[in-house]
RNA sequence: GGGUAGUUAGCUCAGUUGGUAGAGCAUCGGCCUUACAAGCCGGGGGCCACAGGUUCAAGUCCUGUACUACCCACCA
């Protein structure tokens, strides 16, 4: 019968084409464009934007969910949201996959030439680039691509050059001689994180250096002897007895000649190797530390190439491990190696083509971060707010040791640096446009630097570039600062940092309120996912398996802050059962909705039509509307949706719409007829505001069965429907209440039969003998509904009735419950049972009553407490005795 | 070496001012009860890592220990 009414919802939920249906339908009517000149209090958030080349992981499925979430629930609660997508341009990343597939037709970057190789990138990129985007899109992301941006468009690359020459300036960028990392394949310097250490078995090499005075020895340790030819001193600890008399004094370099300063210096470690090292500044870079503290000699001695360079005399040209063998033999023919022990430590490799990290000196571009990341520590946790806030020590930590930053990369793909130099005149001319001629000595033999900046800095400005700035942008005085920042904990320095920085400085603002930080996501195992361990869960697959808000549902749930997420697929399908049960119950609510209806009053209290279970769920739904707001307004996004959950399938859906059944059901006839206008009030009151608190977790789902609703309830798409205003249902506080003792007398039948092993469809007798009169009128008004979820065909109530002694019995609040089962019952099977429940009640009981029964409890613990523990210590007695008495009956009449 | 987090049911994890431990999955028993078997009903399962301390009361606060994970620095 119900089913002829079907409104056409399929049995069980298929996301695929629904999530099509309404990924479209966003995108076309362009609901989530934002407008600037609303009046509506603003809401933005810039997506920390993904690599271009980069294909969609679960970290992403984090972040986005996570943003978009907060973004549709502010949209919810009336505000103005913005939230800008985008993409960066990632150069080593980008121009590596390029230069891959350069590789396989035979030709490098340098075959290509500068110019049309980054033509090609950009080919790429108009070729592939949309692939990030669709997936943003799959995610339901409700961004506002009409504000879409990439870090290396015109707009944005024209902020980095206003950025880069204002710091340049006001002397905040400079260009100096710095130790980087350098790949001698890749021809650049490496930031500290591109570079990959491993432990190696090298070997460490015990070196003699004789003294000036022909006195002696001073023995280095060393694992990299090639470098010798660049050493510039020694080194000891200053309070090492066994040298103290060498320092100040003078060794010679063996092979080179070169008389070496020996110094002081706390750096070294008195318990390694000798004691003593060698200082080789142009080659380490805590020597390089040494060198510059002391006022030491750099001698560079490694060419770009990795071979030695001229100041090698007769090794110069020769590979770094023919320099080391050699030079080794060398030593030891001359008697000064003193010994090689096995020693095992790590190198630092290229990360993309692995190739030995050369530490070298070359002329880089810097950012002087002193005074900035001053600014950046200072105006946390005041103007910038970090969740959770155990990050700030990290924040903090990372600033108060900052080194200024090398904004300089050796390569093809990113903003060229703005810097031209005169051939004429060595002038160096930082300006936002190329310059026709030198500005100083008017030649026009300029040449730009070759050098483009690290993709961090733009990613720096990212907040105000994007809003369109340096142009005073009606998006920029709405929207910057912006709300808040959702990101991984990786790159709390990279990134975080840095645009505080460059936020404050440029903006006089920081660039965010707040910072959240969220989980890393990893494998069932607790591992990092990633290619190489081949643990990777694709979202991608999972989507199509589970539907997108599946997956949705379970990261968020998932977010408890400052854990990491372990992933299983166990649980993703755990989740998806729940869309199939929000789908199902909203199949049986739309059976029985229709437009004629009667819609819940505004204020319930003053509706008279409203039975207990009515008045319970509403009470209910406030308070989960509570808990939604609460949470998400601190980033508790686990705990919202672990109260959705909850509140939809355990009250909702498995009392509810169970409670409803018996009111639906009821034949439209004179009494009834008002109880049903009623169910139908709340069943769609309640189903249209779990529709709205659901929807920023799983967007599609709930806009399908939106659809469905009836007109009246749904003048606009779900996700520009507000949040639903408050209801008063104080004084439902009571009904509340009073339905859990309802709900635990059906609890307590159903538990006797399970343990009993009565046939569920097996229509029982039941009398109840309530504990008090106030008991006995709600029992009885709730007649109806025991009977039909304890699936009984008579219900008895009534203090003075005997008590059969054939019967299964238990105790609730006082009342007792008595199943008459002459003939069914099992009586070693019902007297396990009550002693069961006897010993739980016991155990309670002494617990309970040692509490209440210790002076220093009565005197010092918060009168609410003690009044609450001593009235359930009354309650415990009294189940108790109820419960013995029935068992005796029961005995006597078994044993008879 | 410095720092941070974690240790709760077989597994993965919640537990917001201290007041008698919760979920999902797994497991056991019973059910096609007409929204849902991707379901319903019921059960079992926890010295909340260990040792101290504060408190009338500790998973929750303090100290220490062990193990695990991560971050930063270093590895001559």
């Amino acid at each position: 019968m119900a089913e002829e009414q079907n409104p056409g919802l399929p049995k069980a939920y298929e996301p695929e084409q629904v999530e099509a249906r309404h990924r479209a339908a966003w995108e076309e009517s362009g609901i989530f464009t934002s407008d600037p000149q609303d009046k509506a209090e603003a809401y933005s958030i810039v997506i920390p934007p993904p690599n271009v080349t980069g294909n969609l992981h679960m970290g992403h499925a984090l972040n986005l969910t996570l943003q978009d979430i907060l973004c549709r629930h502010q949209r919810q609660l009336g505000k103005q949201v913005l939230w800008v997508p985008g993409e960066d341009h990632a150069g080593i990343a980008t121009q590596n996959v390029v230069e891959r597939r350069l590789k396989q037709e035979g030709l490098t970057r340098r075959d290509l030439g500068r110019e049309a190789f980054v033509e090609r990138v950009w080919r790429w990129k108009e070729e592939y680039g949309d692939n990030i985007r669709r997936q943003i899109k799959a995610m339901g992301a409700s961004v506002d691509w009409t504000r879409e941006r990439f870090t290396l468009d015109e707009g944005l690359s024209r902020a980095v050059r206003r950025v880069f020459v204002q710091l340049y300036n006001e002397g905040l960028i400079y260009k100096g001689l710095y130790i980087v990392n350098w790949c001698c394949r890749c021809h650049t310097a490496l930031a500290d994180d591109e570079v990959d250490y491993a432990a190696q078995k090298t070997g460490l090499w015990l070196v003699r250096y004789p003294l000036e005075d022909d006195s002696g020895f001073l023995t280095v340790a060393t694992t990299r002897p090639e470098t010798m030819l660049g050493d510039t001193a020694l080194a000891v600890h200053p309070e090492d007895e066994r040298y103290r008399g060498l320092i100040g004094k003078k060794a010679r370099l063996p092979l080179v000649g070169r008389l070496l300063p020996i110094i002081a210096d706390t750096y070294v470690d008195r318990d390694f190797g000798t004691g003593a090292l060698k200082v080789t500044p142009a080659h380490d870079h805590n020597d390089w530390r040494l060198g510059h503290k002391h006022q030491l000699e750099f001698v560079t001695v490694i060419d770009e190439d990795g071979r030695i360079s001229e100041q090698g005399g007769v090794y110069a040209g020769l590979g770094l491990e023919e320099a080391r063998a050699k030079i080794v033999a060398d030593l030891e023919s001359l008697g000064l190696l003193a010994e090689k022990r096995p020693y095992e430590n790590s190198v630092g490799r290229c990360y993309r083509c692995s190739t030995l990290i050369e530490p070298r000196m070359s002329v880089q571009w810097f950012v002087a971060t002193k005074t900035l990341a001053a600014k950046a520590r200072q105006a946390v946790p005041e103007r910038m707010r970090i969740f959770p806030s155990s990050w700030l020590k990290t924040y903090y930590n990372w600033l108060d040791n900052i080194r200024d930053w090398c904004i300089s990369r050796q390569l093809w793909w990113g903003h060229r640096i703005p810097a031209w130099t005169c051939a004429a005149c060595g002038g160096i001319a930082v300006l936002e446009d190329a310059p026709a001629c030198c500005p100083r000595c008017g030649s026009d033999a300029l040449t730009q630097d070759e050098d483009v900046l690290d993709t961090w800095f733009s990613s720096a400005i990212w907040p105000f570039s994007t809003l369109g700035w340096p142009e005073k942008t009606p998006e920029l005085a709405r929207f910057y600062p912006t709300s808040v920042l959702v990101t991984g904990f990786d790159i709390l320095f990279f990134w975080v940092a840095r645009m505080m920085m460059m936020g404050l400085h440029f903006m006089g603002e920081t660039p965010f309120r707040h910072c959240y930080i969220h989980a890393l996501v990893r494998d069932a195992q607790g591992k990092k996912m990633s290619k190489t361990e081949g643990n990777v869960i694709d979202p991608l697959e999972i989507i199509g398996r589970y539907g997108t808000d599946s997956l949705r549902f379970t990261l968020a749930a998932f977010a408890a802050m400052g854990r990491d997420i372990r992933l299983s697929e166990d649980r993703i399908e755990g989740y998806r059962h729940f869309m199939n049960k929000i789908w199902n119950a909203a199949r049986f609510a739309l059976i029985h909705l229709d437009s004629d209806s009667a819609p819940l009053p505004a204020d319930p209290t003053r509706d008279a039509t409203l039975a207990l279970h009515h008045r319970w769920i509403l009470h209910r739904l406030e308070d989960v509307k509570n808990l939604q707001k609460g949470a998400l307004a601190e980033y508790r996004f686990n705990d919202a949706a672990a109260g959705l959950y909850k509140f939809v399938w355990n009250e909702f859906c498995d009392w509810f719409l169970e409670l409803v059944k018996p009111d639906l059901a009821a034949p439209a006839t004179d009494g009834k007829e008002q109880e049903k206008g009623a169910a139908k009030s709340v069943l769609c009151a309640v189903l249209r505001e779990i529709l709205i608190l659901l929807h920023p977790f799983v967007p599609f789902i709930t806009s399908e069965i939106w659809d469905s609703l009836p007109g009246r309830d749904r003048e606009k798409e779900l996700p520009l429907t507000p949040f639903p205003p408050p209801r008063e249902v104080a004084a439902f506080a009571e009904d509340a209440g009073n339905m859990e003792t309802v709900r635990e007398v059906i609890g307590a039948t159903r538990t006797m039969r399970a343990e009993l092993n009565i046939q569920p469809s097996l229509r029982l007798s039941l009398l109840i003998r309530p504990a008090d009169p106030e008991a006995h009128r709600l029992l009885e008004g709730q007649r109806v509904v025991i009977m039909a979820l304890a699936r009984l065909k008579n219900l008895d109530i009534d203090p003075q009735a005997d008590v059969p002694a054939a019967a299964a019995s238990g105790v609730v609040r006082g009342s007792e419950i008595i199943m008459p089962l002459r003939g069914v019952v099992d009586f070693a099977a019902e007297r396990a049972r009550l002693d069961k429940e006897l010993l739980k009640l016991e155990k309670e009981y002494a617990a309970v009553a040692a509490k209440v029964a210790n002076p220093a409890y009565l005197e010092k613990a918060r009168p609410e407490v003690v009044a609450r523990d001593q009235s359930r210590k009354a309650e415990l007695e009294d189940s108790r005795n109820k419960l013995n008495a029935l068992k005796a009956k029961f005995a006597d009449w078994s044993l008879s």
